[in-house]
DNA sequence: ATTAACTGTAATATTTATTATTACACTATG
DNA sequence: CATAGTGTAATAATAAATATTACAGTTAAT
């Protein structure tokens, strides 16, 4: 799964944590392990669809913008990864009645499952994500 | 998506419409648009599944051993992409509750999305497919 | 008003993953 | 015994993902 996805989960779980201050792309990059740029790409994206708000500046940083339970792994799946699970086929055979269909075929299997697998992402809030992080919990940030 | 997973779809696809002679790993690397070699690894493991006989040798080749509605997308996934779905998480900080927990809860949540995708998956046998190759033919092989 | 701490974003470099290629042992057929 | 195949490992080439660098713009604090 791409990896746009986990992150972006990830950020906004440790914005979750982080309710009344705003969190630096370098805080979330440690976290997640990740390059800070990477963070700033994926949280623009969550910016530009109104799930975070950001500030530029000295204090400034990411803070979640919605209630927890008005996002879920669907609607954080489409902004980073639309489409992901589609297979990219190399260009077959078009002499071929495999080759020349088998493309088109995938295609439309492989939106069946992406819509399909929605339905299970729906389940899941970051609500939920965030008390599942709790439950067994290692060690605390800060 | 794993391209394993689609090559052996479009393998036994193949076969699936030569049901009387063998084919070779060419014939359908030509089709497929790849490298005989990697066809011959795809096909090995369905082999080993028993999806398929292969014979070497001149006139050897590949032939299905099943029913075609014996086979169904789920198996071909778990022989070849099992556990794809998976994010690969890099290292995360273990000093960070949302680091040192996220990893195993989004192993969960992949996982169970595995499954449930399964169920979609489990409702195209290779039958299907090549009905649906079938509907809008482009042009045949030889 | 200047410095420091941020975001935003593009361009480039590096690393990793995928895919192709080569090589060759083995098997069967004619 | 030559030819047409599979089987598989090792390596090379390519493509994709990720990190890094660079720098413009913003805000707060001194």
């Amino acid at each position: 799964m791409n990896s746009d996805f986990t992150l972006a989960i990830h950020s906004l779980t440790y914005l979750a944590l982080q309710p009344d201050r705003m969190s630096t792309s370098d805080g979330i990059s440690e976290s997640a392990g990740v390059h800070p740029v990477r963070i700033r790409k994926v949280l623009s994206l969550l910016k530009k669809h109104g799930f975070i708000k950001s500030k530029e500046g000295t204090g400034g940083g990411f803070i979640f913008n919605l209630d927890l339970c008005e996002v879920n792994l669907w609607d954080i799946y489409m902004i980073t990864s639309e489409g992901a699970l589609q297979p990219k086929c190399p260009d077959s055979n078009e002499e071929c009645i495999v080759g020349a269909n088998m493309k088109r075929v995938l295609f439309t299997i492989f939106l069946g499952a992406e819509q399909y697998l929605g339905e299970y992402l729906k389940n899941y809030t970051i609500k939920e994500v965030v008390d599942l992080v709790n439950q067994e919990q290692n060690s605390g940030c800060d």
